[in-house]
DNA sequence: TTGTACGCGTTATCAG
DNA sequence: CTGATAACGCGTACAA
């Protein structure tokens, strides 16, 4: 790094104490007598002098610092997520380390983020193959995972919404209350836990009110806007029968919209939609989006929390599942509140 | 951390060579016998040894790691910015450290990043104060500012955008396109840079085009949409007279929409409205948005690379500034494509 | 090509 | 309350 870089004992020499009085009055954790606090407070100000974080944390053997393993960084659905953890390390005075994993390879994510650089991680879905994080939780590393059940033989802790009867409850909205029952699912990443337990609320809807479960109602959505875009495009071509569309998440939603505008097809009154999650735009959208809204900053919050209370080995819940909410806009068919 | 984690020892012993020539096969700088370096890796395997990165960057001086001061990270402005940023640093094989400055106040935000724990710093507008801005500049730390062009006695790389001709051209746009004469500009936080030069491009298309400058028609938008809601409102019931709006950032614009929306007036035929930035959710809007758009993603990709040509000790230009393009949508009056 | 030994800048322990 | 000094885990001259 630079040159002369100022270092404790510099800082020593100056306050004329010894360097282990001057690592005392920086961490506070040992009393040291007032004025030669200040001296050193004066020494540390003069010699602009910033504690070498590498040799803190190997001296330590605490980093102070969380990781967070997500995706991507700049989808909008994480935008909540991010605020939320943010929010929760800084409360807790910790920093955070933010890795996005989408464009490095599901092998190389292995040590960029671990037990070598943070206190305890956060894990999104898909972000860590089971090795790693079999590895990690063997050697007792604090982890919390989002939107993402354990495999059954690691204790790890969870957070995730309440997917299934968010989806059951938007579905059974669009059932009765518009009478829907050609109703198109767009469904996420093959395999991604939000996205199987949203399809399941939505066949347990149709169930509920005995409707048939028809698989080409099911159509690819993947929680993106052009995917969703396509998908939607090929069922109305195809002459498919639907009056209604929920869409696995609120971006999808947006290329559904997209897709009926351009086929001339009227929201809601010809098909309806909806979304889930409840991202920021779902109100702006035209018609504005009925969806679930989905307490993803809680999420990081909540999760934050849970990570600190693990990282200072103290008990936890291990599975935290926040509840979800039906939010009626008119892309349903309700009618728009004053 | 956790009690008994291999250390390098360990894997030289279980490989039956010395430490050094572990770290050798470790980062690959020397030359090491195909068969031992053999012997390194699969001892590495069967220990799951991962090196600590502390020691590493105490030892080797450097930490591989670019950090990044930004306001906040959940903004959708911030979206693009990420993910230019990520990319940049991972192709360039670095580590990106975060810091969300919102919530932290400016004294405290001097060295969570610094000079300690990164190789250098990317700072978003005012994210930083002077004096650790001069403290950094001073020890000859390598920084890169975005979006804010630094105090005159600093030589600080810059990138930007082109805010002015951008801003011009779109009002000059709304005035000869669309013969508005009434506009009002809703400007962004006092003293931002992007703001204030959006404000110029104002004015001087107002003057290119003989138009008067009334102050009254500047309101606050802050780019925030509830901000820009309400001063829009209070525009409207005061009967102020005005023709079109054209909002520092796309998030007021939202805002502005949202009061036109609210208040009945047409848009565009009674106000016109455009934005800038050209935000994921301008083409989305209703109307769609006629913004300004702001290769934001670019901005941090080659913030990156001067940052890193910075750390290799290369030389770098000292100010960047990227072109902006108009984005004709319809909310400014103009017929949508097909 | 490989090994030894020292240094990196702190914190923590143990005397005083 | 304060000072000396041994870790902390790895990189890297320097020597072999």
């Amino acid at each position: 790094m630079s040159p002369n870089r100022p270092q404790i004992a510099d800082v020593a020499r100056e306050a004329g104490v010894s360097i282990a009085t001057v690592s005392r009055v920086l961490s506070g954790n040992t009393p040291v007598a007032p004025d030669t606090a200040e001296r050193v407070r004066s020494a540390v100000e003069t010699l602009n002098y910033v504690p070498h974080a590498a040799a803190r944390i190997l001296a330590s053997r605490r980093t102070d610092t969380l990781g967070l393993l997500v995706p991507e960084i700049s989808g909008a659905f994480f935008q909540p997520l991010l605020r939320g953890i943010e929010a929760g390390a800084s409360e807790a005075g910790l920093d955070l380390l933010i890795h996005a994993t989408q464009t490095i390879p599901v092998k190389a994510r292995h040590h960029t983020l671990g037990e070598h650089n943070t206190d305890g991680l956060l894990v999104f879905t898909e972000s860590l193959d089971e090795k790693e994080l079999s590895r990690l939780n063997a050697i007792g590393f604090p982890l919390v995972l989002l939107h993402q059940t354990p495999p059954s033989s690691l204790n790890i802790p969870v957070v995730t919404i309440e997917n299934r009867a968010g989806a059951r409850a938007l579905v059974e909205h669009l059932i009765t209350r518009h009478d829907r029952r050609r109703i198109a699912f767009l469904r996420g990443p093959e395999g991604q836990e939000d996205s199987t337990l949203r399809e399941r609320g939505y066949r347990e809807a149709l169930e509920a009110h005995h409707l048939p479960f028809d698989p080409a109602l099911v159509v690819r959505g993947e929680f993106d806007r052009m995917v969703a875009f396509e998908s939607v495009n090929t069922l109305l071509s195809t002459g498919m029968q639907i009056d209604a569309i929920f869409s696995g998440d609120d971006e999808a939603a947006v290329g559904a919209l997209q897709a009926l505008l351009q086929a001339g097809r009227r929201v809601p009154e010809e098909i309806a939609v909806a979304g889930f999650d409840d991202q920021v735009l779902a109100g702006s959208l035209t018609p504005p989006l009925t969806t679930v809204r989905a307490p993803t900053e809680e999420v990081g919050r909540q999760a934050v929390q849970i990570l600190v209370r693990l990282i200072k080995q103290e008990e936890v819940v291990s599975r935290l599942i926040l509840p979800t909410e039906l939010v009626i806009r008119q892309s349903c068919g309700c009618p728009a509140r004053l």
